[in-house]
RNA sequence: GUGUCCGUAGCUCAGCUGGAUAGAGCAACGGCCUUCUAAGCCGUGGGUCGGGGGUUCGAAUCCCUUCGGGCACGCCA
């Protein structure tokens, strides 16, 4: 279906054409001056040079030839060349009534289905998420959801680090403290327990451990350096006991982190890793040498990534260490291979802290120059900012640590639940589900308003406060739409409101100010779909459901939607309820969040 | 040093493919609940859009410059 503001453009652009003048003048835009009108076109002003005409001339000509379009209600030209309109109410009726009975509410389906993989930048097993894996989750998933809303395909691959050094400390650390595991007894050659060694708890603190006495300078710290890096070693070659012991962390680190995505309403299509590329490195580097691609530098192997119009300095993209050891870069490279190999993805989206954006060019580069990707396989690094406590600086908790998110969110729970329960009348159980579903509002839509690519400040206080441009208000206008439409359908003695309120019969002409914005702002949501699908930007949803709320609660305490007497008019209203609470919820699910049915 | 992002109300942020008087939320103050959920609505106050130049009929928006801040810049991920 076509996007509002371009049917009235290209209404204004018969008028400009049809006056004598170029229709690409014609382009309408939503107005800056609600006070005048509803719609603005500035064409006048912008033709005035190339006509060699007074802008005014030119807008009273168009106005005069606009007249015929059944498109607006009202043309008024202003000085210095303005043409200001306001929207038939009829016309939006139209609008807004085949928007009802389209699929996705017009959005149009793409000429072509894309298949897309969203790595979100995997969280590192063993070790407990904080508050930055929030954001790749939260902004990873909105990405995925946007991806499908818009009839293409997206993959979801969570991306462990479960390969690297990190395993070896662990392993290292094991083996000082329970040497008498059968899995460092090289002559063990019986099945090893299926029961792992460790908690998930314990396998928490070990990795900390590990990685700090690793960096110590001390003898100690050195030599406890080179044990975990043989152990690494060990166990990428292949060691029976080194490769059981690390699925038994991979295991309960894996049913740690579903926990906790679950509790995130966030979900991956493939939990691949960095271990998933292993096998495929070794054949990947040698076509890099083979193709002349790769050379040595400094003893490392690297891949020249500069091109003629840089104008900053771009290193070369690293493929092996000089002890010939692979790194992030390696794994990057082949699991770039791998997908295109197994998924020929048209699109892969990484989502990953935004310091990370010169490496990932520097990668992109590598994989086009090698020739790892197709052509017209596009590769985009979404870069989100940090998150940040109230003093602006990095996000700690009180003593100055590391705040777990499992924490974090129990916190934010508990917190609803006591407002919850304040004289409402809801069961425990009931005050929980809900309790959960607005905290999870509340933390996603607190991150996704926020542009991904900017830091923020995570407010715990104004995001539990819920007052203003929240996630709780919009769940709390659903929740309200909801409630009317329930109490519709009791009044009628009907379980299910959905035969009574059928929003397939149409809409009906706005009769006042607030019920005509609330339409107005109906009518934007495919070119805003569009428009956050094209950016990958969830904040433009998340600013039109928070518009969208205001004007229905706008027009909800300007109306009495039950009393009314006209039934007609009555319904008309109910079936721009039942429209609002479907895009609302339609926006929310995109967003990755929900409404209870009351709150 | 090079590159890059940012600087908008007391605070947190929109707006940036150029348009008229720069918008929200929070905080402050004042109204609105015997009537569909007041987690709401209405109103008041609050700004040299970091500074300076330029392009343009018109600049928060584009260009240059300058100040202030964040971040990145070969063997970490």
């Amino acid at each position: 279906m076509e996007k509002l503001l371009d049917v009235l453009s290209r209404e204004v652009g018969n008028a400009f054409t049809e006056a004598g003048y170029d229709a690409a003048l014609g382009k309408v835009a939503l107005s800056n001056r609600p006070d005048l009108c509803e719609f603005q076109c500035n064409g006048s002003l912008a033709g005035a040079k190339q006509y060699k005409k007074a802008p005014l001339t030119i807008a009273n000509d168009v106005a005069e030839k606009l007249k015929e379009s059944k498109a607006f209600e009202k043309i008024e030209v202003c000085p210095p060349g303005f043409l200001n309109l306001n929207l038939d109410g009829d016309f939006l009726k139209e609008y807004l009534s085949k928007m009802a009975t389209e699929d996705k509410f017009g959005l149009e389906k793409p000429e072509k289905k894309l298949k897309v993989i969203v790595d979100y930048g995997g969280p590192n097993v063993a070790k407990p998420l904080h508050v930055g894996h929030l954001r790749s989750a939260v902004i990873g998933e909105s990405v995925k959801r946007i991806i499908r809303y818009m009839g293409h395909e997206a993959i979801g691959d969570i991306h462990l680090g479960d390969w690297g050094l990190q395993m070896g400390l662990i392993i290292a650390e094991l083996k000082l403290r329970k040497p008498e595991l059968p899995y460092f007894d090289e002559s063990f050659s019986g099945d090893y327990p299926t029961q792992a060694p460790f908690t998930i708890s314990e396998l928490e603190e070990i990795y900390p451990f590990a990685s700090k006495k690793s960096k110590e300078d001390s003898e100690e710290g050195k030599k406890f350096k080179e044990e975990a890096m043989e152990c690494t070693f060990k166990l990428q070659s292949g060691v029976r006991g080194y490769r059981a012991l690390w699925k038994h962390i991979l295991n309960v680190s894996v049913t740690d982190l579903k926990r906790n995505y679950d509790n995130l309403n966030v979900t991956f299509d493939l939990w691949k890793g960095e271990s998933d590329v292993h096998d495929i490195i070794p054949g990947m580097v040698q076509y890099m040498k083979d193709g002349g691609y790769a050379y040595l530098s400094e003893g490392a192997l690297v891949v020249d990534v500069k091109e003629e119009t840089d104008t900053k300095e771009m290193p070369p993209c690293m493929i092996l260490k000089s002890d010939g050891a692979s790194l992030y870069n390696t794994t990057d490279l082949a699991t770039i291979m791998d997908r295109m190999k197994n998924y020929h993805p048209d699109r892969i989206i990484y989502l990953t802290d935004k310091r990370q954006e010169l490496y990932f060019e520097q990668v992109f580069r590598c994989a086009r120059k090698t020739k790892l990707v197709d052509e017209n396989t596009d590769l985009v690094h979404i870069g989100f900012g940090t998150v940040n406590g109230k003093d602006g600086h990095a996000f700690k908790t009180r003593d100055g640590g590391v705040q777990r998110l499992e924490y974090l969110i129990r916190d934010i729970n508990n917190q609803m639940f006591e407002k919850i329960s304040e004289g409402r009348e809801m069961t425990e159980e009931e005050a929980k589900k809900t309790a959960r579903l607005v905290a999870l509002a509340a933390i996603k839509y607190g991150d996704l308003s926020n542009q991904a690519s900017k830091d923020y400040i995570f407010d715990i206080d104004r995001f539990t406060s819920f007052e203003g441009d929240t996630g709780p208000y919009l769940l709390y206008t659903d929740v309200r739409i909801k409630s009317i439409l329930k109490k519709y359908a009791e009044q009628k003695g009907k379980e299910n409101v959905d035969e009574l309120v059928d929003i397939k019969s149409g809409l009906n002409k706005p009769t006042n100010d607030s019920e005509k914005k609330l339409g107005m702002q109906l009518s934007a949501f495919n070119a805003m779909m569009e428009s956050a699908y094209e950016e990958l930007a969830p904040h433009k949803i998340c600013a039109y459901l928070y518009d969208l709320a205001n004007a229905f609660n706008v027009f909800y305490h300007e109306t009495k939607i039950l009393s009314e007497e006209d039934e007609d008019k009555k319904l008309g209203y109910l079936r721009l309820l039942k429209l609002v609470q479907l895009v609302m919820e339609s926006c929310m699910d995109v967003l990755g969040f929900s409404a209870p049915d009351k709150m």
